[in-house]
DNA sequence: TCCAAATATTCCCTATCGGTAATAATCACA
DNA sequence: TGTGATTATTACCGATAGGGAATATTTGGA
């Protein structure tokens, strides 16, 4: 599956990288923690919904709901 | 902000009436309850995150990250 | 090899989720 | 506009786990 919290906490991990930004300042900006952060990367699916978005956001993400 | 829980549950429930289902099939569909359902479409941002991607899926969405 | 970065662990309060049942809000139609 | 029917929302329950902070441990790059 294409749109699972794994694949999307791959982007995450990549786009931090890119950005080139520790987890712990991803934390701070998004505010959060470290923990989520990792969770979050890892494909946790029970991270809360609002701070993933809170998270995508400090990366300069958007998400968008593409019909399939 | 137009990355908010609110505003995905917006399009979340919008997109279920357009399909035409009830809150209580979608529930089992995607294989969550109606409560959490009611949750989501009402911007609730401690949703679990697998579970929106699940509905969303359900729903024929596809969550796809855009750089802003 | 060495150190920053990443990941794992522990503690602990709080809240999520599903199922069901009751209530409220909407809708269809005459 | 009134009435019945379908749908949406809320309350209740208890087991489970989310997640921040701090700390320990591992990993990875130069």
């Amino acid at each position: 599956m294409k749109n699972s919290p794994q694949e999307i906490g791959k982007s995450v991990k990549k786009r931090r990288q890119a950005v080139g930004i520790t987890q712990q300042n991803l934390a701070l900006v998004s505010g959060t923690g470290v923990r989520f952060i990792v969770d979050l990367e890892k494909g946790k699916p029970t991270c809360h919904w609002g701070k993933v978005l809170a998270v995508l956001d400090a990366l300069g993400l958007q998400v968008v709901l593409e019909s399939r």
